[in-house]
DNA sequence: ATAAACCCTAGATAATACTCTAGGGAAAGC
DNA sequence: GCTTTCCCTAGAGTATTATCTAGGGTTTAT
Protein backbone atom coordinates (compact mmCIF):
# COMPACT_ATOMS: atom_id res chain seq x y z
CA UNK A 1 0.00 0.00 0.00
CA UNK A 2 1.55 3.25 -1.00
CA UNK A 3 0.39 6.71 -1.15
CA UNK A 4 0.44 9.62 -3.96
CA UNK A 5 1.61 13.06 -3.00
CA UNK A 6 -2.32 13.97 -3.15
CA UNK A 7 -3.38 11.33 -0.71
CA UNK A 8 -0.35 12.18 1.67
CA UNK A 9 -1.25 15.63 1.40
CA UNK A 10 -4.94 15.55 2.81
CA UNK A 11 -3.69 12.62 5.22
CA UNK A 12 -0.82 15.19 7.13
CA UNK A 13 -2.16 18.53 6.41
CA UNK A 14 0.50 19.84 4.20
CA UNK A 15 -0.19 20.85 0.70
CA UNK A 16 0.95 19.72 -2.00
CA UNK A 17 3.28 22.31 -2.68
CA UNK A 18 4.26 22.14 0.75
CA UNK A 19 5.62 18.62 0.70
CA UNK A 20 7.06 19.18 -2.82
CA UNK A 21 8.85 21.95 -1.12
CA UNK A 22 9.92 19.92 1.84
CA UNK A 23 11.46 17.69 -0.58
CA UNK A 24 13.24 19.82 -2.71
CA UNK A 25 14.56 21.03 1.08
CA UNK A 26 15.72 17.76 1.44
CA UNK A 27 13.18 16.95 3.93
CA UNK A 28 11.94 14.02 2.33
CA UNK A 29 15.17 12.38 0.91
CA UNK A 30 13.54 8.76 2.38
CA UNK A 31 10.66 8.90 -0.38
CA UNK A 32 10.57 6.94 -3.40
CA UNK A 33 9.78 7.29 -7.24
CA UNK A 34 8.11 5.21 -9.62
CA UNK A 35 8.66 4.10 -12.74
CA UNK A 36 7.49 7.48 -14.33
CA UNK A 37 8.67 9.86 -11.33
CA UNK A 38 5.88 10.11 -9.19
CA UNK A 39 6.51 10.32 -6.09
CA UNK A 40 5.11 6.79 -3.91
CA UNK A 41 4.47 6.98 -0.19
CA UNK A 42 4.61 4.53 2.55
CA UNK A 43 3.50 4.13 5.76
CA UNK A 44 6.56 4.29 7.54
CA UNK A 45 7.19 7.89 5.24
CA UNK A 46 4.15 8.97 7.10
CA UNK A 47 5.43 8.35 9.95
CA UNK A 48 8.58 10.17 9.62
CA UNK A 49 6.18 13.25 7.70
CA UNK A 50 4.65 13.35 11.13
CA UNK A 51 7.85 13.82 13.11
CA UNK A 52 8.82 16.41 10.80
CA UNK A 53 5.48 18.37 11.05
CA UNK A 54 5.73 18.01 15.31
CA UNK A 55 8.88 19.78 14.67
CA UNK A 56 8.05 22.40 12.33
CA UNK A 57 5.06 22.92 14.31
CA UNK A 58 7.45 23.49 17.44
CA UNK A 59 9.29 25.61 15.63
CA UNK A 60 12.28 24.29 14.22
CA UNK A 61 14.17 25.16 11.71
CA UNK A 62 13.72 23.73 7.97
CA UNK A 63 17.95 23.01 8.13
CA UNK A 64 17.71 21.72 11.29
CA UNK A 65 15.10 19.10 10.41
CA UNK A 66 17.02 18.32 7.31
CA UNK A 67 19.76 17.61 10.00
CA UNK A 68 17.42 14.75 12.29
CA UNK A 69 16.39 13.47 9.09
CA UNK A 70 19.36 12.35 7.65
CA UNK A 71 20.35 11.07 10.97
CA UNK A 72 17.59 8.80 10.95
CA UNK A 73 18.47 7.67 6.83
CA UNK A 74 21.86 6.86 8.63
CA UNK A 75 21.09 4.40 10.83
CA UNK A 76 21.08 3.47 14.33
CA UNK A 77 24.50 5.02 14.84
CA UNK A 78 23.17 8.29 15.04
CA UNK A 79 21.57 7.86 17.70
CA UNK A 80 23.21 10.19 19.87
CA UNK A 81 23.19 12.50 17.51
CA UNK A 82 19.28 12.58 17.08
CA UNK A 83 19.50 12.92 20.76
CA UNK A 84 21.29 15.59 21.19
CA UNK A 85 19.17 17.65 18.38
CA UNK A 86 16.14 16.57 20.10
CA UNK A 87 16.82 17.84 24.00
CA UNK A 88 18.45 21.21 22.74
CA UNK A 89 15.21 21.93 20.54
CA UNK A 90 12.92 20.41 23.38
CA UNK A 91 14.85 22.97 25.79
CA UNK A 92 14.22 25.56 23.67
CA UNK A 93 10.23 24.67 23.13
CA UNK A 94 9.97 24.84 27.03
CA UNK A 95 11.19 28.27 26.94
CA UNK A 96 9.20 29.37 24.24
CA UNK A 97 6.49 27.69 26.11
CA UNK A 98 7.19 29.50 29.32
CA UNK A 99 7.47 32.93 27.43
CA UNK A 100 3.90 32.62 25.51
CA UNK A 101 2.69 31.24 29.41
CA UNK A 102 4.11 34.73 30.68
CA UNK A 103 2.63 36.62 27.56
CA UNK A 104 -1.03 35.29 27.60
CA UNK A 105 -0.86 36.53 31.61
CA UNK A 106 -0.47 39.98 30.61
CA UNK A 107 -2.81 39.83 27.49
CA UNK A 108 -5.02 38.11 30.25
CA UNK A 109 -4.42 41.17 32.15
CA UNK A 110 -5.30 43.76 29.30
CA UNK A 111 -8.65 41.75 28.61
CA UNK A 112 -9.87 41.91 32.35
CA UNK A 113 -9.33 45.79 32.37
CA UNK A 114 -11.23 45.92 29.09
CA UNK A 115 -14.24 43.69 30.42
CA UNK A 116 -14.31 45.66 33.74
CA UNK A 117 -16.93 48.31 34.81
CA UNK A 118 -15.33 50.80 34.76
CA UNK A 119 -13.04 50.19 31.75
CA UNK A 120 -13.52 53.34 30.14
CA UNK A 121 -12.39 55.21 33.20
CA UNK A 122 -9.66 52.98 33.63
CA UNK A 123 -8.86 53.49 29.86
CA UNK A 124 -9.26 57.06 30.04
CA UNK A 125 -7.10 57.82 33.25
CA UNK A 126 -4.49 55.85 30.90
CA UNK A 127 -4.74 57.85 28.50
CA UNK A 128 -4.55 61.09 30.36
CA UNK A 129 -1.35 59.83 32.03
CA UNK A 130 0.50 59.25 28.89
CA UNK A 131 -0.96 62.89 27.29
CA UNK A 132 0.50 64.57 30.55
CA UNK A 133 3.54 62.92 30.10
CA UNK A 134 4.19 63.87 26.82
CA UNK A 135 3.40 67.64 28.19
CA UNK A 136 5.55 67.44 30.70
CA UNK A 137 8.41 66.33 28.33
CA UNK A 138 7.43 69.20 26.08
CA UNK A 139 6.78 66.85 23.06
CA UNK A 140 3.74 66.17 20.68
CA UNK A 141 0.65 64.68 22.30
CA UNK A 142 -0.35 61.77 19.74
CA UNK A 143 -3.63 60.99 21.38
CA UNK A 144 -6.77 62.31 19.63
CA UNK A 145 -8.95 62.34 22.90
CA UNK A 146 -7.34 64.49 25.46
CA UNK A 147 -10.42 66.40 27.15
CA UNK A 148 -9.50 66.73 30.48
CA UNK A 149 -5.76 68.51 30.85
CA UNK B 1 12.94 61.96 31.48
CA UNK B 2 12.72 60.70 27.97
CA UNK B 3 14.87 57.60 26.00
CA UNK B 4 16.65 57.89 23.20
CA UNK B 5 16.25 55.01 20.37
CA UNK B 6 19.51 53.24 21.72
CA UNK B 7 18.07 52.78 25.28
CA UNK B 8 15.25 51.79 24.46
CA UNK B 9 16.53 49.33 21.80
CA UNK B 10 18.78 48.08 25.08
CA UNK B 11 15.39 48.07 27.78
CA UNK B 12 13.29 46.33 25.66
CA UNK B 13 15.18 44.09 23.38
CA UNK B 14 14.94 45.23 20.43
CA UNK B 15 17.40 46.25 17.79
CA UNK B 16 17.32 50.04 16.95
CA UNK B 17 16.75 48.43 13.01
CA UNK B 18 13.60 46.67 14.72
CA UNK B 19 12.09 49.62 16.62
CA UNK B 20 12.66 51.84 13.78
CA UNK B 21 10.85 49.33 11.38
CA UNK B 22 7.88 49.10 13.61
CA UNK B 23 7.61 52.73 13.52
CA UNK B 24 7.97 52.52 9.30
CA UNK B 25 5.00 50.20 10.06
CA UNK B 26 2.82 52.10 12.15
CA UNK B 27 2.91 50.61 15.13
CA UNK B 28 4.80 53.68 16.88
CA UNK B 29 2.30 56.56 16.01
CA UNK B 30 2.57 57.72 19.82
CA UNK B 31 6.21 58.05 19.59
CA UNK B 32 7.14 62.20 19.93
CA UNK B 33 9.89 64.00 17.36
CA UNK B 34 12.24 66.69 19.15
CA UNK B 35 13.39 69.69 17.53
CA UNK B 36 15.99 68.11 15.32
CA UNK B 37 13.82 65.25 14.70
CA UNK B 38 15.08 62.58 16.70
CA UNK B 39 12.47 60.35 18.52
CA UNK B 40 12.14 60.55 22.17
CA UNK B 41 10.32 57.79 24.36
CA UNK B 42 8.23 58.27 27.29
CA UNK B 43 7.95 55.68 29.92
CA UNK B 44 4.10 55.18 28.64
CA UNK B 45 5.94 54.78 25.20
CA UNK B 46 7.93 51.63 26.98
CA UNK B 47 4.63 50.17 28.40
CA UNK B 48 2.97 50.28 25.13
CA UNK B 49 6.20 49.08 23.47
CA UNK B 50 6.05 46.28 25.54
CA UNK B 51 2.36 45.18 25.14
CA UNK B 52 3.47 45.18 21.53
CA UNK B 53 6.15 42.79 22.39
CA UNK B 54 3.79 40.56 24.09
CA UNK B 55 1.54 40.38 21.14
CA UNK B 56 4.19 40.02 18.85
CA UNK B 57 5.94 37.28 20.67
CA UNK B 58 2.69 35.45 21.22
CA UNK B 59 2.67 35.46 17.19
CA UNK B 60 0.36 38.25 16.34
CA UNK B 61 0.81 39.91 12.70
CA UNK B 62 2.45 43.16 12.63
CA UNK B 63 -1.19 44.64 10.45
CA UNK B 64 -3.26 43.33 13.58
CA UNK B 65 -1.17 44.79 15.99
CA UNK B 66 -1.28 47.94 14.52
CA UNK B 67 -5.44 47.89 14.43
CA UNK B 68 -4.70 47.56 18.39
CA UNK B 69 -2.21 50.07 18.73
CA UNK B 70 -4.23 52.86 16.77
CA UNK B 71 -7.39 51.61 18.81
CA UNK B 72 -4.84 52.66 22.03
CA UNK B 73 -4.66 56.10 20.02
CA UNK B 74 -8.03 56.56 19.24
CA UNK B 75 -9.32 56.53 23.27
CA UNK B 76 -11.94 54.66 25.07
CA UNK B 77 -14.12 54.57 22.43
CA UNK B 78 -12.31 51.77 21.15
CA UNK B 79 -12.46 49.40 24.14
CA UNK B 80 -15.00 46.97 22.66
CA UNK B 81 -12.97 46.57 19.67
CA UNK B 82 -9.59 45.77 21.27
CA UNK B 83 -11.49 43.50 23.16
CA UNK B 84 -12.27 42.00 20.27
CA UNK B 85 -9.10 41.95 19.14
CA UNK B 86 -7.04 40.59 22.16
CA UNK B 87 -9.86 37.49 22.68
CA UNK B 88 -9.44 36.60 19.50
CA UNK B 89 -6.10 36.27 20.00
CA UNK B 90 -6.19 35.09 23.34
CA UNK B 91 -7.74 31.92 21.81
CA UNK B 92 -5.47 31.16 19.29
CA UNK B 93 -2.95 31.72 21.47
CA UNK B 94 -4.42 28.63 23.82
CA UNK B 95 -4.94 26.97 20.82
CA UNK B 96 -0.72 26.88 19.44
CA UNK B 97 0.04 26.46 23.13
CA UNK B 98 -2.19 23.26 23.16
CA UNK B 99 -0.64 22.31 20.27
CA UNK B 100 2.89 23.19 21.43
CA UNK B 101 2.15 20.79 24.12
CA UNK B 102 0.81 17.90 21.53
CA UNK B 103 3.99 17.94 19.77
CA UNK B 104 6.20 18.45 23.02
CA UNK B 105 4.79 15.04 24.42
CA UNK B 106 5.84 13.27 20.96
CA UNK B 107 9.12 14.78 21.29
CA UNK B 108 9.21 13.41 24.69
CA UNK B 109 8.43 9.96 23.57
CA UNK B 110 11.42 10.01 20.79
CA UNK B 111 13.62 11.22 23.55
CA UNK B 112 13.04 8.06 25.79
CA UNK B 113 13.35 5.78 22.78
CA UNK B 114 16.72 7.24 22.40
CA UNK B 115 17.59 6.91 25.91
CA UNK B 116 16.71 3.51 26.43
CA UNK B 117 18.87 0.76 27.07
CA UNK B 118 17.88 -0.80 24.17
CA UNK B 119 17.85 2.08 22.10
CA UNK B 120 20.12 0.84 19.20
CA UNK B 121 17.46 -2.41 18.80
CA UNK B 122 14.88 -0.04 19.26
CA UNK B 123 16.04 1.91 16.00
CA UNK B 124 17.44 -1.03 14.05
CA UNK B 125 13.97 -2.40 14.03
CA UNK B 126 12.36 0.59 13.42
CA UNK B 127 14.37 1.07 9.97
CA UNK B 128 14.23 -2.90 9.02
CA UNK B 129 10.31 -2.42 9.19
CA UNK B 130 10.77 0.56 7.06
CA UNK B 131 13.25 -1.19 4.82
CA UNK B 132 11.05 -4.30 4.63
CA UNK B 133 8.18 -1.86 3.77
CA UNK B 134 9.84 -0.59 0.39
CA UNK B 135 10.36 -3.64 -0.48
CA UNK B 136 7.48 -4.95 -0.15
CA UNK B 137 5.72 -2.37 -2.46
CA UNK B 138 8.81 -2.64 -5.29
CA UNK B 139 10.35 0.48 -3.95
CA UNK B 140 14.12 1.83 -3.76
CA UNK B 141 15.28 1.36 -0.32
CA UNK B 142 16.97 4.71 0.44
CA UNK B 143 17.92 3.61 3.69
CA UNK B 144 21.37 3.04 4.20
CA UNK B 145 22.28 0.59 6.68
CA UNK B 146 20.16 -2.80 6.32
CA UNK B 147 22.77 -5.46 6.98
CA UNK B 148 18.94 -7.55 8.21
CA UNK B 149 17.06 -8.44 4.98
C1' DA C 1 -9.10 8.41 -28.23
C1' DT C 2 -10.09 12.22 -25.70
C1' DA C 3 -11.28 14.87 -21.57
C1' DA C 4 -10.46 15.37 -16.76
C1' DA C 5 -7.65 14.78 -13.09
C1' DC C 6 -2.99 13.76 -11.65
C1' DC C 7 1.99 13.93 -11.55
C1' DC C 8 6.66 16.20 -12.54
C1' DT C 9 10.42 20.10 -12.61
C1' DA C 10 12.39 24.63 -12.69
C1' DG C 11 11.98 28.80 -11.55
C1' DA C 12 9.18 33.02 -10.45
C1' DT C 13 6.51 35.32 -6.90
C1' DA C 14 4.78 36.29 -2.31
C1' DA C 15 4.44 37.22 2.58
C1' DT C 16 6.65 38.35 6.70
C1' DA C 17 9.91 40.39 9.43
C1' DC C 18 13.69 42.10 9.71
C1' DT C 19 18.65 44.00 8.70
C1' DC C 20 21.79 46.80 6.45
C1' DT C 21 23.73 50.67 3.40
C1' DA C 22 24.28 55.20 1.78
C1' DG C 23 24.16 59.78 2.54
C1' DG C 24 23.75 63.32 5.68
C1' DG C 25 23.06 65.94 10.08
C1' DA C 26 23.56 66.53 15.47
C1' DA C 27 25.71 66.08 20.07
C1' DA C 28 29.19 65.21 23.48
C1' DG C 29 33.86 64.86 25.08
C1' DC C 30 38.49 66.66 24.87
C1' DG D 1 37.54 72.48 16.35
C1' DC D 2 37.65 67.80 15.78
C1' DT D 3 36.64 63.05 16.60
C1' DT D 4 33.51 59.78 18.13
C1' DT D 5 29.11 58.46 18.72
C1' DC D 6 24.69 59.17 18.00
C1' DC D 7 20.40 60.21 15.16
C1' DC D 8 17.66 60.40 10.66
C1' DT D 9 15.50 58.65 6.00
C1' DA D 10 14.94 56.01 1.88
C1' DG D 11 15.52 52.22 -0.08
C1' DA D 12 18.10 47.88 -0.98
C1' DG D 13 19.07 43.28 0.61
C1' DT D 14 18.32 38.94 3.36
C1' DA D 15 16.16 34.94 5.46
C1' DT D 16 12.59 31.80 5.81
C1' DT D 17 8.76 29.45 4.36
C1' DA D 18 5.38 28.78 1.20
C1' DT D 19 2.78 29.20 -3.11
C1' DC D 20 2.13 29.58 -7.93
C1' DT D 21 3.13 29.30 -13.14
C1' DA D 22 4.64 27.36 -17.31
C1' DG D 23 5.47 23.60 -19.86
C1' DG D 24 5.01 18.93 -20.29
C1' DG D 25 4.00 13.87 -19.38
C1' DT D 26 0.55 10.04 -17.17
C1' DT D 27 -3.64 7.77 -15.73
C1' DT D 28 -8.46 6.98 -15.58
C1' DA D 29 -12.90 6.85 -17.18
C1' DT D 30 -16.01 7.24 -20.78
Amino acid sequence: MTYSIKEVSEKVGLSIYTLRFYDKQGLLPFVARNQVGYREFTDGDLNIIHTICCLKDTGMKINDIREYVNDIMAGPTTIAHRQQLLSEHRAEVLTKQQKIADNLREIDYKLEMYEADDSFEQVSREIQFASREKEQNHLENPYKITNKS
